[in-house]
DNA sequence: TTGTATGCGTTATCAG
DNA sequence: CTGATAACGCATACAA
């Protein structure tokens, strides 16, 4: 028998079909001992209610959906961990679709709005350009997440949590000029990048020139060809090239922890001592900077609270509590051993790790 | 206009349901002009099908499930790549899905069959115990990818794409073995794993007994409390608590290469050597592995070969080219810089690596 | 080439 | 408390 559905169950109970559904949905008007019959039925025979019919139907489903952009980055992991828990406890069914990175995720959200009967969508990742015409056909409310807003203007009208790439950025080039370090090799993403990797490089400049320190645009180092950005691999083969070319630099600024942890390679593969000869720092607060040897100093993003505040700003939203709003959230300067302080009145390197972090994925 | 829908778009141009339906579906038989101007009135008002009511009437859907297990791996990744890359070239659907840990795959397998109407399914890691009952209920083919079947018997009727899990366990236990160790710890799961935990363990195991090693269960370190299995941190603390109590040892095997870097991370802060003092070895085949400092020996699994198998013989039984078939793949092992011979009459450390892979996510 | 009518499997409505 | 019946949005057999 090909498949069983709600008619079959009602046959063979000898009740009407609505009863069934009642059953199965738990409706207070129904008289148990009928209940606990169809559910036995259902049982035995292995029934399953097709979600497809049912999504079609119902209206008061409460379900909201996580968009993530991109192959899977073990940040959003923890991320949706928490979001999980959140929907869990509200009574929120949670669906998770991947969108691949040449997919417009906008277009992707709205089909799963009028598949799924969402109540409220999740952005995670990725960056966020588009018209104005197509986000207006939303009809539920929407919180982007982690994604960095490049224009001011109009944007900012849209539910958003995130750090402020430019600030953290800045944050940690400026820690290394603290320490003394003028020439500052940066590995970082594709030169046409519009997204995180620009505003991270932004921040860069503007560490440097506050300092008044000369930007040497031969220490900027863009991935080329089909690397994947943000990869170990590509930490490497930038670095790698870097150090072949001979340009000199006493300290380097990676643009992710897995990038820093391929430079650290590169350097090593090269000879060169960390951090006696060269610093490195990373960014994201993975737990791969922790470990590696050694740790590499990094800007930690606080992405549990980010996750709550993501969701919790959703559930508001669908409730009409407020209104869309921005918040952004502070990193944190996680110091490792990756950096040495080369500034002549001070004391030698930093050897003390002041790392604490949850475990990635 | 809350939802527009094909009804809306047949009465603005004018024309039928079914004709707005055929210009959707690139059916031959319809006026091109017609297909034209049902295909502005689409674009213009912003209409989208409703996937739910698709599935709902299509008999002829062409579509494929990846049912991952657990938080994503970076290898699945990896696999699931590959695997899109296939499906697409041959015309299917491909239906991403995510399964909790404490969720029941093949009930998740069973109700997305109905809903989607799947043409067959891939699981993707966990191990893989049922009862043959809901197992029978699954009327489209399966393939069991990298999972453990532990039971040799009536799984074996299954499909499936794997590694030998003992076989590998044992050949890089050996490998220590044959540099002169005969101290070995193991860093695992947990104790009461069923599932490729315990296999790699049965690897070791097998490993010191052929060669005459007497078994210490006190170097058998398995993970406690809420630590997250296979993880960073887990191999850190695990290692740290095995050096604390002063257990002599002069290798460690760690069951996952991500563990292999907590325990390096563990021995480096309490002031041991790699490979000097401990060598150090882990499994997988994951770019930390490679970049890691040092870089650690390890076995890498095939996986892009492993994924092409697997969706390859999915759509085997899908057009009913052969029975359900048991592929199990080598693997290799990859000298790092992390192992040291200390047999007396042979020389030191090998410290060239051989390492050659392709980037994690 | 096109329109009409039917049904996919459920849930909601309304009358018993 | 329960059962018939009408939607939900779409694809398709059949008629035109």
């Amino acid at each position: 028998m090909g498949n069983v559905t709600i008619k079959d169950i009602a046959q063979i109970c000898g009740v009407g079909v609505s009863t069934v559904s009642r059953a199965m949905n738990n409706h207070p008007d129904i008289n148990q001992e009928t209940k606990d019959m169809i559910m036995q039925a259902i049982e035995q025979n292995n029934y399953v209610p097709n979600n497809s019919a049912r999504n079609l139907k119902r209206t008061d489903a409460k379900a909201i959906a996580v968009l993530v952009k991109g192959i899977s980055n073990p940040l959003f992991n923890r991320m949706i961990k928490v979001i999980e828990q959140v929907t869990q406890k509200e009574k929120y069914e949670l669906v998770l679709q991947h969108v691949d990175d040449n997919q417009d995720e906008v277009t992707v959200a709205i089909e799963l709005e009028k598949e799924k009967r969402l109540r409220g969508i999740i952005f995670l990742g990725g960056y966020f350009s588009h018209s104005e015409e197509k986000l207006r056909q939303m009809s539920i409310p929407f919180v982007l997440s982690t994604i960095s807003l490049v224009e001011e203007d109009e944007r900012q009208e849209y539910a958003s949590v995130s750090v402020d790439d430019i600030k953290e950025s800045y944050r940690i080039v400026n820690y290394l000029i603290q320490n003394g370090h003028k020439r500052i090799a940066v590995v970082g993403s594709r030169k046409d990048d519009e997204s995180i990797g620009w505003l991270r490089l932004q921040g860069y400049r503007k560490a440097l020139e506050q300092n008044h320190i000369q930007i040497d645009e031969d220490l900027i180092c863009y991935v080329n060809g089909n690397l994947a950005t943000y990869s170990m691999e590509a930490g490497y083969e930038m670095t790698d090239e870097l150090l072949k070319k001979g340009k000199e630099f006493t300290a380097l600024f990676a643009m992710s922890d897995r990038m820093a942890v391929g430079a650290c390679k590169a350097i090593l593969d090269h000879g060169g001592k960390i951090p006696d000869e060269y610093s490195v720092v990373g960014f994201d607060g993975m737990d791969v900077a922790q470990y590696y040897n050694p740790s590499i100093t990094t800007i930690q993003q606080p992405v549990e609270e980010m996750a709550e505040a993501t969701i919790r700003m959703l559930l508001d939203l669908i409730r009409k509590k407020h209104k869309s709003r921005h918040l952004v959230f502070e990193g944190q300067l996680i110091e490792g051993q990756s950096v040495r302080n080369i500034r002549e009145n001070e004391g030698g390197a930093n050897y003390e790790s002041k790392w604490n972090t949850a475990s990635d994925q």
